[in-house]
DNA sequence: TAGCAGAGTACCATCGATGGTGCAAGAAAA
DNA sequence: TTTTCTTGCACCATCGATGGTACTCTGCTA
């Protein structure tokens, strides 16, 4: 290893050291040089000398001559969350294995953040972007397309790009008369189950309260539409909900379906300032996992997404260049007793 | 806006259609135009054009003739934990905030993908690497210092580059005193307390141990070399030292000190299958953070390694653009009871 | 009315890698 | 011995942005 003040070593510098033209350097470096039909020889002496150079490609000038960057964007709400990080951790190791870069930013789900970061990953050449719980997805799909980058959609589904998403009907359907079954197995004569969490105007919330209506109202319950709380994603909210529902109602419900492990958080909290017994009698379910909130109480209901499927179906679809924005592929999640 | 097939704008491009040079729209696309005295109606009216067409500067372009990519690369052992992903969230926003680009690569604590992920970094020309909980901080610090890349440090300290790491040694003494504390408490005649996970290579468990032990020493309490279990990282591996604890001793310690979420896990699953009621009579304290961690036991102490705080003095360091090696510092982690 | 400053812009080499084309030397065929 | 391949490599334009230099105008002074 020879030691280099501050520049780089280039083809150039090799090529000088060598005594040789720099494309020849350059086609053993990336791997043309038989069709080039420089001997083995020659190959296997500049691959040393550039060896002990220290010399590595720039891929920035390659991507520039080459028009080909090999680099896989991602965008998504945030980092810290169990949900997201999984994907994150799943999609970086299927890119790697398919020889892409993957660059992941984080967007806090501001479309305004999603469109910028959007941008700057196009300015760095990205070839595909994956758009995870976009706020909206079709705008980015629109600016991607024009540069003739193809998107695709994973959570939150758009219509101008292929998605794959949870099924959160099917799921919701699933953790509802899971949850009426308990209620009924208390035997309770009044018979309620609430809705807490997420954002009404979210696609995933709106298809789980329409798997929550669907199943109550099949198993004969009345829906109380107060019975809806959309409150949002922060942990104060859904504490505020239990605290109003208990001075209307004079009585807790009977059964809760929690929209998130977020919402989860502040109802555990709410349930441990008021004594944890009235927890116990509750039917609770969660759309969403995490593996301590199993532990806190003693048969949560839990839905976890199945990321490693969402995953390989999304990387079928780039695998297969899939471009349809009709295909929406929904991915059945898992409940955990 | 324009209808791009294929190919993306240039300022050739814009300045085959404006009727003027190139170099005049690469200057007012830049900002050193008013350098150049290009007038102010000129480069309004340019810079309309390049609206219009949908222009946007290729960033593998203008990083290779600058010899400046502005990218700020990270690697870390994985997203898909609490600690490390928020590492990663505040990591994006403060490289955002400084005009960088965060590349973030995750290494699974595996040396030679370490090496790899650094590598690529290098050949995308990044201009700085930070190096989370990496196993071998002094090879990356070596092959990035030849390639004229300045690393750092973040979690666990190496001795070619800056650090910033948790205070392993001051919080373990805290927490293990709080341990003892309620341990006496307790009035349990024989007193032993337990110390369960991490590496014994990793310097931060080597950290935790030294304050576990001086905790204890100064306390009275004679150490059991047995009573030092550092089983490693996996879930299961806390569990069977459970089971051999008990199986050698016919009763369990007093006290628990568990090194981290993943082994504490294991240990709540223990108990689960064992009876709760167990649990309760233990003191537990982790050296480590879960927000539903904190509500399964009744009295569990948790270290919170102070996040946002170590990023602050990382970015201190690279802002003043610090080399020194020998730098190591230390932010305290809070206990939450 | 040449001389000169400064405003306003164009020209061109450059960053490092790539791949089409050209071209010499040797081998094989005629 | 001349023609025809084949081997083995070098030359050079190119990708898009950048910035030093050169150049052409005005307008003004001596």
């Amino acid at each position: 290893m020879e030691n280099r003040s501050s520049k780089n070593v280039t083809i150039y510098d090799i090529a000088k050291r060598a005594k040789i033209s720099p494309s020849t350097v350059g086609s053993v470096m990336n791997g043309t040089w038989k069709k080039r039909r420089i001997s083995d020889s020659r190959a296997i002496e500049i691959k040393k000398i550039a060896d002990d150079m220290g010399y590595s490609m720039n891929l920035q000038a390659s991507s520039l001559r080459k028009d080909r960057s090999r680099i896989i964007g991602m965008i998504l709400p945030m980092h810290d969350n169990r949900y997201f990080s999984s994907i994150s951790q799943i999609f970086e190791e299927k890119a790697r294995a398919r020889g892409l870069f993957p660059i992941i930013s984080s967007t806090l789900r501001d479309p305004n953040v999603e469109e910028e970061a959007v941008r700057l990953l196009l300015n760095y050449q990205v070839e595909r972007i994956v758009c995870t719980g976009a706020t909206d997805p079709d705008n980015i799909a629109k600016i991607c397309h024009n540069r003739g980058v193809q998107t695709y959609n994973l959570d939150l589904p758009g219509t101008k790009a292929p998605s794959v998403i949870s099924d959160n009907y099917q799921g919701s359907l699933t953790l509802t008369s899971e949850l009426i079954n308990r209620v009924r197995a208390k035997g309770q004569a009044k018979k309620r189950i609430v809705f807490i969490g997420g954002r009404a105007i979210d696609h995933n919330t709106k298809e789980r309260i329409r798997g929550f209506r669907d199943s109550l109202v099949s198993a004969g319950f009345k829906i109380n539409e107060e019975d809806i709380q959309t409150c949002g994603y922060a942990t104060g909210k859904s504490e505020a909900v239990l605290d109003k529902y208990l001075k209307n109602n004079k009585q807790l419900p009977d059964g809760i379906f929690v929209n998130s492990t977020i919402s989860l958080e502040g109802i555990i909290r709410w349930f441990n300032l008021q004594g944890f017994d009235q927890l116990n009698s509750i039917a609770l379910g969660c759309f969403d996992w995490d593996p301590f909130a199993a532990l806190v109480h003693p048969d949560l209901l839990m839905i976890r997404q199945n990321v490693p499927k969402m995953l390989s179906s999304l990387f079928d679809l780039i695998d297969q260049e899939e471009t349809n924005p009709n295909i929406l592929i929904q991915i059945s999640p898992d409940i955990l007793f």
